[in-house]
DNA sequence: GCGACAG
DNA sequence: ATCTTGTCGC
């Protein structure tokens, strides 16, 4: 009766004192604005763009598909693509999604810098956020921070954080989005922006929600990702989620039908 | 104490 | 994250 087993909390707890320090340590090197020449007029410089995406098996939550996907620009085609299958350990706890993440995303890059190092993308859209984000240290920031690249934050739901909410008055300002490019900012009880929503095309109603990751400036992050949108999701990161979901569903082709055992 | 909570 | 069917519209 000595050792009394560990609580799921008791662990999350744990858990959350060791990355919190973690954050606190990336944190410092975060840049929150343009660090090179191609930011500044896309069209001229920019060829290519990443995304990242994880997917899951059904009923199992440990295996995975981590995948990476570059895309040329302005053209938004597929150029490179690399599916891996994954096994998770660490859980998932609001606000530290990158700890589960990010170490399989590295090593994807690390494939594509061994393989086709002139496919390295010049900046990465990440499913996730970047500075909005309850500690202003979202998964794209960190990712960006160990990769020493650009990086930028796309939300599909807004992250409740520092104030912000998806009350009324959020719900009213996203009606007023009246076409694609369409933003409204995202200021937090601190008074800082910490992103805007953004209405991706003309046919989405719901907005996705872009955030800095590291070495790149909001406007400059809003703009390319509305560049990048066929639809409601960038193409970089929604070819990544078409691809590690198919991936998947060729691995375990069992898993595709609702099959319970009695 | 209770609710909220990216993927 | 994952699931499901229909339905609306070009």
């Amino acid at each position: 009766m000595e050792t009394a087993p560990a609580e799921p909390t008791d662990i999350s707890e744990e858990l959350r004192s060791e990355w919190e320090g973690e954050q606190d340590k990336l944190k410092t090197k975060l840049v929150l604005e343009n660090c090179e020449p191609w930011q500044s007029k896309l069209e001229e410089g920019l060829q290519y763009v990443g995304g990242v995406d994880l997917s899951f098996v059904k009923g199992d939550d440990v295996n995975a598909c981590s995948s990476l996907v570059v895309t040329s620009y302005p053209d938004l085609k597929v150029v490179y693509e690399d599916c891996c299958h994954i096994q998770l350990t660490a859980p998932y706890i609001p606000g530290f999604l990158a700890f589960r993440e990010v170490p399989f995303l590295v090593e994807s890059f690390e494939r594509l810098k061994k393989k086709n190092p002139e496919l390295m993308p010049q900046v990465v859209l990440v499913d996730g956020n970047g500075i909005l984000h309850p500690k202003e240290f979202g998964l794209a920031c960190h990712l960006g921070i160990i990769l020493d690249i650009p990086t930028v934050g796309v939300a599909k739901k807004l992250f409740q954080v520092d104030g912000l909410e998806k009350n009324a008055e959020h719900a009213d300002k996203v009606k007023q989005l009246a076409k694609g490019g369409d933003t409204f900012p995202l200021i937090g009880a601190s008074g800082r922006i910490l992103g805007k929503a953004l209405r991706s095309s003309d046919n989405t109603e719901n907005p996705v929600y872009v955030s800095i990751g590291h070495k790149i400036s909001l406007e400059t992050a809003v703009c390319l990702v509305h560049q990048c949108c066929k639809y409601r999701i960038p193409e970089p990161i929604r070819q990544a989620d078409i691809k590690s979901r198919e991936y998947l569903r060729r691995l375990f082709p069992e898993q595709n039908s609702q099959d319970e055992k009695t």
